[in-house]
Order: structure tokens, then sequence, then C-alpha cells
DNA sequence: CGTAGTGTTGAATTGAATCAAGTGTCGTGG
DNA sequence: CCACGACACTTGATTCAATTCAACACTACG
């Protein structure tokens, strides 16, 4: 594996397995440790403090519970439990989940350090998905009823948590074009694209990571199955644009991956 | 066509063809006049004043546009037009549709009465999706700087359109779902009942209805082309689970039309 | 009344699923 | 530390659902 700057959200781990080189140091090291409060967080840029001033993020800093870390498969919570919270990733990843009445389940939606997960919940007051770790994790939960309180008192963060939630409807349409329209190679080109831009978000390499997840939750978010995500990965690496190992994906040639899928 | 309570969302239409029975008229007429305030308009109780009280629903009143309204075809905004309102449908319908690069385009979604369009543009401050009418009909404006402002003043607005959002978000997980996994029939089926009870919402018949929309729009919003659509249409007839003519749809068998889709 | 847009139906094709048979990898406990 | 078992992944052969291509019918509107 080497000493290379590979990108792994698991900050943690990353310190286990691969040593850190003076170029990885802009990443300040945040180990799922919960003393740390939003003010020192370093993804406070990203997350819910953005745009807020000091005396600001000390308040949402009180609403936040940081729970103990969770093992990969751990749940956050479960398809139609109340609704109680919205949660923030600190470290690691997430996948949502929703399961059909004949026990087929779905992945929704993947959540990386930084982004919100737990809005399906907010108008049922009853979540829609169930979402589980992928990787040992750390989460900030942050009450929501608190959180619209303080919503009140703060028009930044109300402005901030309406974008959060506008963000997360585009998104949602774009994924809703990829599905309708794409063909497999151009599903799988633009949800490595994404990633890759998702993990520049956090100060990791956009061409070179770990993947948290399994071919087959690939497949489930994609609507394809294990076999040909296992097959499409093989022909982009055949055709020089990735370089995959198991979990552990380069991008070689982001330009041509970009224009597989504007060729729709 | 008769006399019978056929649902359609364009009530002008309707009651320039249709005769209006004793029994159709639960529904309060509710014409394009552009007067017509949020307390008296017969949304009320599904739209934005959801929850508000009468000296609030004069507030939020006061900041809706009503503009005059839109003939088949046109525009609400187009893609990556400036962001700078959500729009609630009054009467009528519209699709919302994101064009690639390459010219082809994709129906993001259909919206009917009461329901809020351009939450897309929340977060990136232009619109995503460009969005026309599909009939003639009619809109009220809300500006959304001043939606924020009054969100502030009045804490059941704020957590209404907090509400209104994640149900915006539930519902295209869900749409995620049937794309990544449902059958041309399945989601046909899935389409139609969907359709059914949004038309239920606003009193009108959920058995018996006029799609305001083509095939073709169909087709590019279930990620299927024409030709599937129509013959899916065709075989649901043949099975006795609906009747079609034209754009005239009626749901002979729901139950039928649900086991469908929990097949899955 | 003509024409553009919308919808239907059939036949041939194809992209991805399914079925099947493996190999590779990881974590656990002996 | 190694052996075991459970998953995860790959690759090939076959099948099938939906697309594509093609021809035509209907409708609605200026």
């Amino acid at each position: 594996m080497g000493n290379s700057d590979i990108g792994t959200v698991s900050l943690d781990e990353m310190e286990a397995k691969i040593p850190v080189r003076p170029s990885a140091t802009v990443l300040k090291i945040c180990p799922h440790n919960p003393t740390v409060s939003c003010t020192s967080c370093r993804l406070n840029e990203l997350c819910l403090p953005i745009a807020l001033n000091k005396s600001e993020i000390h308040q949402l800093d009180a609403i936040v519970e940081r729970n103990r870390p969770f093992k990969k498969g751990d749940h956050l919570y479960r398809q139609s439990d109340e609704f109680k919270s919205v949660y923030a990733v600190r470290s690691g990843s997430f996948k949502s989940y929703f399961l059909s009445d004949s026990g087929q389940g779905r992945v929704t939606g993947f959540y990386l350090p930084g982004e919100i997960i737990g809005m399906d919940g907010i108008a049922s007051r009853s979540y829609a998905n169930s979402t589980s770790a992928l990787e040992h994790s750390s989460i900030c939960e942050i009450p929501f009823s608190q959180l619209e309180k303080l919503s009140q008192e703060l028009p930044s963060l109300q402005h901030h948590f309406f974008s959060i939630m506008g963000n997360e409807i585009a998104k949602d349409q774009q994924i809703h074009t990829l599905l309708s329209s794409y063909t497999a190679e151009e599903r799988t080109a633009s949800f490595l694209l994404g990633l890759s831009s998702r993990y520049a978000r956090v100060s990791l390499s956009p061409t070179r990571f770990l993947l948290p997840m399994t071919r087959g939750d690939i497949g489930e978010y994609l609507g394809l199955t294990v076999e040909t995500v296992s097959r499409i990965f093989t022909s982009l690496q055949k055709k020089g644009l990735i370089s995959v190992k198991n979990r552990e994906i380069e991008l070689l040639d982001i330009q041509s991956l970009r224009d597989i899928i504007s060729s729709t």
C-alpha cells in the first residue's frame, strides 16, 4: 500500500495503517474523541456552523450531542423510528437504505464527513430509511426541535439549514436524472466523480481513495447488480481511466470519465 | 364525456367542459382570478398557510405575488435562472425538467395544486431545472428572502416550511428506490397511485382523472420510453385494472395496482 | 382541412440481469 | 499465527425486459 497520501475518511484507521506524510498534514487530526467542539472541529467550514460567528457557534455547540463512536454495521436509526434528530457525520461514513415489505433493500444514500443525515424524517416525524455505519465512525447528533428553536434566534442558522435542505433536494433530482437515463457505465463514472469531489471537500485526495461501501451497496444505489458494477470497474480499468485494487480506487483520467457522462 | 365528476385540476376548463354536479360542489370554485387571498383560497389547508392563525395568514398574504395565469408551455423559470422565489400551484399543473448539455431532457417532477415548486434553487441560488405549465394554470409566487424573513418571526411558518422541504426529500428518495429497482409495470402502477392520492388531496376523484402530461413526459419521469408507457397502459387495461381513453384514466382495481408494487 | 404532435402496435435488437462457478479477502477463534 | 468460514468480488454463458426502429392511427388546433 505504500506511504502515499491515499484518501480515506476514517482518520484513525488511516493513521493506524498509513504513515502520514508531510503533505497530508493539511488534514488536522480529528479523532473520534467526543470532546471536540464545533469551534475546533476541522469540518466547521462545511457543516452546520458555516456562516455563524463565534458566539453563535457556541450556542449551536450547546445543543449538539456527541455520541460514542459507531462500529461498522451499527445503526444510527431504523426505518419508522420516531424522528428526533438530524446527524452530522464527524468521521467515517454511513449508508441509508430502504427496506421494502418483501425484505429487499435499496441503498438511498451515502454520507461522508460534514454531511447531514436524517432529513427524510422531518415531515412525517419518523425516519423513512434505516442508516448504518459503513466503518468505524462518529457523529454529532442535533436534536431537531432545538435546532428549530435556535434557528428562530439565529437568522443565519435558519438560512443555512434551508440551504442544506435545498442542496439535498437538488442532489436527489440529479440522481433522478441519472437513474432514469444513464447507462451502467455513465452511472458508475458519475458515481466515482461524485465521490471524488466529496472527498476533495474534506481535503482528501480527489484522485485516490478507499471505497467504504461494497460493490453490492454501489449497485443498489445506482440501480445495477453487483456483477454489472464489477464488470464496469474492470472495463474502466482496461480503458486506463481508473485503477482498482479491491476497495482502493485511483482516478487516472478524470476528463475521460467526464466525457463518458456528457456523451449522453 | 358525460356529466360525471371526473377529476381535473384545471378548474376553469372543468367548468367550461363538464357540467358540475351537486356532488362536485365540495370543490369550492377557485378561478385563476388573482385577487383570491390566502385566507379564502380553497388550498389553504394544504399549502403554506397550514397551521397559521388568521393574523399570521394575513402577514403571509402580504408577501405573496399572484401572477397572471400561465398558458400551456409557458415557463415559470428556466434552468440556471437566478433563484428568487418558490411558487405554490394554485390551479393547473406544471412539469420540471432538466436539460443536459447534449439537449436531451428528463422530467424531474410534476406539480399539482397546493404543491411547492422551485426548492431546488435554494442552495445554489439558481434553478437546477426548467419548469413549464402543462395546461392553463395559475401560481402564487413567494419571494424567498421575504419568506425567510417572515419565518424568522413566525415559528410555525418556519416549522411548516422545514416540513415541506423534508417531505420533498422523502419523496425524492422514494423515487430513487422506484427507479433503481422497479420494473416498467411497477413504476407505472406506482405513478398512477401517486397521482390518485395527490388528486384526492385536492378533493378531486382518486379514481377518475385526466392526465395533464403526455406519455412522453411520463416516460421521461419514470425512466421509460413512450412506447413502453403506452404498452403498459394497454396491458393494465387488458387486465381490467384501469381504463384508459386518451388522457382520461380510471382506476378500476386499486388493490391489484397496489399488489403489483408490493410484489417487489 | 391539413398538419404537427401524440399515441399505438409490431418486429428486431441489445444492455443489463440472471444463473452459475469459481477466486480472493478478512476477521475470528483455536 | 494459522485455519476456517463468511463475505465480497470476478468472470463467463444465457436469458429477458425494455429499447430501438418502423409504420401507422388518432386528435386537436390554427
